[in-house]
DNA sequence: TGGAACTTTTAGACTAAACTAAATCTCTCT
DNA sequence: AGAGAGATTTAGTTTAGTCTAAAAGTTCCA
């Protein structure tokens, strides 16, 4: 079992490691807040654990072992901001710090149950892609509406951050995350589009369609 | 903000301390499985703070401070119990670790939003009454099923601890917490009652109605 | 009423995770 | 090449919360 703590640098790592090159001692203080000799500490007792690849002032990088963790302490944040959005009824500003916290609730059949409560979604409401139990992540085809053409369909994923107020207005349309949409025609003049979503016909105005994130299936 | 260990500490003194007395330091190291030192430690760090009443050797009450304290830490226990059960559909052995870790989660709203959610349950799965956002726990008048007879009405509240079965053939019969129900008869040969719920008409064994709790209204 | 048995507190030590200050390493630029 | 700047590590300290061992207090009964 993992600290809370050892779980924050794991997940900073997971953030800020690009592809395979490794992160800087620097950063990762700055990313947690923290003193870079603290960092150091962390980062000699993860690589004891086989969580990183430490090297002395050489950087550091995930191990498949801690990539791994990292993965399922994502999707526990991702499936918990789904769950106080979609079913508390949270705004956007609020979660992440409460998911900061929920995420390192301990029980595997927890987040398993929560998975399914939620219908096991594939996004998070910020349209970030929810990692499986196994910590792989689906390869997204992710678009904006704005992107689609006539007919084209998609899934609602999520809306583009900092947008919460468009959240709520779907949320008082009745529109879901994972709800289907069909573009029935585009109204060239202002960018208006006219969609298809649950059997109703919707006008959706530019400004939403540059914010709202779609699954598509080409 | 309260730390979880302090929060523990003040939950264990509540559920010790009976009516008005104090208890002793040994009761409390027996109750969390820590050693009399470390509990004499931490009651002068809350004494400190004025959420107990410390004498040395004579043993610690609560004060009022503390009592809030702890009532709100075991409304949010109560109601993550509740979500637990009511939503994830856990069983009972399981929820109480999971609702131990759930409890220390520090936001405000959060509960606020769960109490919504659950729709402000009056009682957790146990039966036990959920604390309001004031400390104020509603005075219960709860009863068996096997208690009431012909004609009375209830309100179904719990059951009795260690019968997680019976809430799993509840589930099945779409009964769930809040709802009401009547007694229409009570046979009197094997104590089978045939009750009212939701409008429907059902029979319920002698030993279902002796661990199915109801809120009465007299 | 005095001492054995039990309870409780004190004193001192340990661990995890942070910090500060000082030492050491690396990199780059002239 | 080497000197300075900046990054990183080391060494030593702090705090919260636990522990063990020993000292001190309380209770109760013969």
């Amino acid at each position: 079992m993992n600290s809370q703590s050892e779980e924050d640098y794991l997940k900073a790592l997971y953030h800020l490691q690009t592809e395979s090159n490794s992160v800087s001692t620097n950063s990762i203080a700055n990313y947690l807040k923290m003193k870079p000799s603290s960092v150091t500490d962390m980062l000699k007792k993860l690589a004891e654990k086989n969580y990183v690849n430490y090297q002395k002032y050489k950087g550091t990088s995930l191990s498949k072992k801690g990539k791994l963790v990292a993965l399922q302490i994502i999707r526990k944040h991702r499936l918990w901001e789904t769950f106080l959005v979609e079913k508390l009824d949270f705004g956007w500003g609020q979660v992440h710090l409460i998911a900061e916290q929920l995420e390192h609730i301990k029980s595997e059949e927890l987040i398993e149950k929560l998975d399914v409560f939620l219908g096991n979604p594939k996004y998070d409401p910020h349209g970030d892609p929810i990692p499986n139990k196994k910590g792989r992540i689906e390869k997204m085809n992710q678009k904006l509406l704005v992107e689609l053409h006539q007919n084209q369909k998609g899934i609602i994923t999520g809306v583009k951050r900092g947008t919460a107020s468009l959240l709520s207005y779907l949320d008082k349309e009745n529109i879901k995350l994972g709800d289907s949409v069909k573009v029935l025609e585009v109204i060239e003049f202002d960018g208006t589009f006219i969609v298809e979503i649950n059997k109703r016909k919707l006008t959706f105005s530019e400004k939403i369609c540059q914010n709202l994130l779609l699954e598509t299936y080409d």
